[in-house]
DNA sequence: CCGGACGCTCTGGTATACCATATACCTAGG
DNA sequence: CCTAGGTATATGGTATACCAGAGCGTCCGG
């Protein structure tokens, strides 16, 4: 039988019409952008969302709403008390400490992977990455750092193949970049950060996947005790918390 | 009735009486100890969820169903496919690979943690623990022998006094419990098993934490290659779903 | 003038009604 | 007898109404 039907799909190139997008999904989009935006630890008050508000002004009932914020409940990025209102959670030290280890663990294991079964060209491209960044390091380029930083993390994680590593650490980096930003400005850490990435470079370069994994667990742990030392500022912020969000709220 | 309260509160110490006691929670800890109940492994065909029918059956409104419902799917314990129902998910080999290569890089770093802070008394509690199974390693008790290892593994979590590790295995053991149960019979695993067992608790009592790590690393690792090359029957059974789903070429 | 009890209001939790569509079955036409 | 199209039903998605309890202001009594 040469093609009683030679592709009919190919003349009408229907578009898959995304039948995924639900306004839960959109809901929680929205919402997870917009706390990702805002910089959470530079407010000085908790943050109140509030069900019927947010309904309103995206449009849709508060049903999909409610249904979002059980997914960022359970992801860790608010906090709902019943009667009370919904807060968008401000981590303590003690738990953005916890998340860094975590981390290490995670990414030690990406290194370990990726230095296995990465492709050269993925290996070339991530030195490329960091090449051009320190070219360009300027004290005016030291903000973007903090991007270009998650970006070689995120790398090292995707080249390990393996997608439940991305998956799981995808939250973690998200809290990162919201710490990074403020320790990358203590102690010299970008330019630190910066050595421990090229050594890391190296070891996958080489295939070494026990040098990779311990290099880059040793560069998370060090993250992780810079903030065990100087990340008070953490806990001194979460007290304000106590503070009633917005109180001019009542009328 | 203006009966003054004489201050339950004081007296008895029932703080977490609220947790459970939202209908979403209950659900959720319901559905969720269902599924795992279940070997879902075990079951030929896939297995549907009807949201009427649990709310009949739980005597609660769909409501708090769908919530759990969008719980338990973001942790991959269900998919809902819009207007065709919702199904429990079976892994397939490649995502339990995955899931014992991220509990190997989470394991490893609490391994280390609890080389270096585990008190004397929980080292010694773990060695207890595997001691007395190891005396009543019958042949009959094999079976149980599944829990026990699950026990040593979540002791091992907790020694690392992380409680971010703790709960980010949570839903990996659930997974994992299924899977040793068929593995735990192959290949004289449950004694190579107890081996590495004793070992990593040597390297705890000798306080090493390099050591540890690369123990328990290596053990899950060592799981891992093992599904990986024996674990075909995973997907063997997942391939029965495809044929429903059937990307839909044509009708 | 001060304090405590009452009650208003706002908020998340729950129940229920309705909607759009995937699936299955049924019917009519060849 | 077989296939195409219509229709009934089932199922998840969404909207809305109501409930109970926590804050907070107010009012009355001392």
């Amino acid at each position: 039988m040469p093609e009683p039907i030679p592709r009919p799909r190919s003349i009408i190139d229907i578009s898959r019409l995304d039948t995924g997008s639900t306004f839960r999904g959109l809901a929680y989009a929205a919402l997870k952008r917009a706390i990702c935006a805002m910089d959470i630890y530079d407010q000085p008050q908790e943050i109140r969302l509030d069900e019927r508000r947010l309904s309103q002004r995206l449009g849709v009932s508060r049903t999909p709403i409610r249904e979002a914020m059980t997914l960022l409940e359970q992801e860790g990025f608010v906090r709902t008390r019943p009667r009370r209102g919904i807060f968008v959670v401000r981590k303590s030290k003690r738990e953005i400490v916890e998340m860094i280890t975590v981390m290490a663990g995670l990414e030690s294991m990406a290194a370990r992977l990726a230095a296995e079964r990465a492709g050269k060209s993925e290996i070339a491209g991530l030195r490329r990455l960091m090449t051009e960044f320190r070219t360009g390091n300027d004290a005016d380029r030291l903000a973007e750092y903090s991007d270009a930083n998650i970006a070689f993390h995120q790398a090292i994680i995707r080249m390990s193949g393996c997608a439940l590593l991305a998956e799981m650490t995808e939250n973690l980096f998200i809290h990162m970049r919201a710490i990074r930003k403020i320790t990358i400005h203590q102690d010299n850490r970008a330019e630190r950060s910066v050595l421990d990435h090229f050594r890391i470079i190296e070891a996958l370069e080489v295939r070494d996947p026990e040098l990779a994994e311990r290099l880059a667990r040793d560069h998370a742990l060090g993250l992780a005790a810079h903030v065990e030392q100087h990340g008070d500022f953490l806990d001194a912020a979460a007290s304000i918390d106590v503070v009633p969000a917005e109180a001019g709220t009542h009328r």
